[in-house]
DNA sequence: ATACCTGTTTCCCG
DNA sequence: CCGGGAAACAGGTA
């Protein structure tokens, strides 16, 4: 589930947690999320502290506890977060399960895909301060847009959209609205657009960041109805546009779906 | 059984 | 050293 939306929408499970101390802290310390870091650093560092804030950058989390900790969350491909009651037990997926009075926060990951990162000290980690503009932010300019075209001018589209130092938040699905709303093949080599298609590709990115942003974000579920994103997911959907067949193939290595008769 | 999957990281090649 | 592509990661689902 997880891109820009999904992730800001899966951020706000937890604000009810937010204010309140950690009374416990589960953790599952074979889970592949905690990477480099040693699993036990988690519950000393999270035991005993509160909850002060989230926020999300594209597709990271920040969680922001007393005592200058920082939580950072990816949620992978098939992670997510829950909010369960006081008394839950911890699920066969659940990498970590923290326990307050009222609540338990639940991180859950079966595929592993996602990430966990602990952070103490007098500011937020560089991995959180280092984040280019997120795709949703005034200062994702057209102008990072046209230098990712230069730089990697042989790259198919599809791919270079993905590619989180660039555009951080877009994910398989939006890639695919937006060339669609573009008017541009996924297969397109980067350096081949012209200054009126970055244009245009420009403004799609803002409008399918923002429509997402304002029903998936905000509610969970799925973006509008006339979206692409409905008829993406399995083969024999027509454009909505042209009601001609649309297409699904693997393009710069992910399942892209896209209308043939409309994308140039 | 087999193929497929909303994401990154690592490895290999030119 | 780089840009770009494929494979790997791991488990659930169709």
């Amino acid at each position: 589930m997880p891109e820009l939306a999904e992730v800001a929408y899966a951020c706000s499970k937890w604000n009810l947690g937010i204010n309140k101390k950690i009374v416990g802290v589960i953790i599952q310390p074979d889970s592949r999320v905690y990477r480099k870091f040693d699993s036990k650093k988690f519950e000393n560092f999270l035991l005993g502290k509160t909850l002060l804030a989230s926020e999300c950058h594209g597709k990271q989390m920040l969680f922001t506890f007393s005592e200058m900790i920082f939580l950072g969350i990816h949620l992978g491909m098939t992670g997510d977060l829950e909010l369960k009651p006081k008394n839950y037990q911890k699920e066969k997926h659940d990498a970590i399960v923290i326990q307050q009075a009222k609540h338990c926060l639940v991180f859950r990951d079966p595929r592993q895909f996602g990430r966990l990162r602990i952070h103490s000290g007098k500011t937020h980690p560089n991995w959180w301060t280092n984040l280019s503009p997120s795709v949703i932010e005034k200062n994702f300019t057209g102008e990072i847009l046209h230098t990712a075209t230069v730089k990697h001018r042989k790259k198919l589209l599809k791919a270079l959209l993905l590619d989180q130092q660039y555009f951080p938040g877009l994910g398989n699905w939006m890639v695919d609205e937006i060339l669609w709303r573009a008017k541009l093949k996924p297969s397109r080599l980067s350096g081949t657009l012209t200054k009126l298609e970055i244009k245009k590709l420009f403004k799609q990115i803002k409008f399918v960041a923002k429509g997402a942003m304002n029903s998936v974000g905000i509610f969970g579920g799925d973006p509008p109805k006339n979206w692409l994103f409905h008829r993406r997911w399995k083969d024999g959907h027509l454009c909505p546009k042209t009601k001609t067949p649309l297409l699904r193939e693997n393009i710069g290595g992910r399942t892209t779906c896209w209308a043939p008769t409309l994308q140039k």
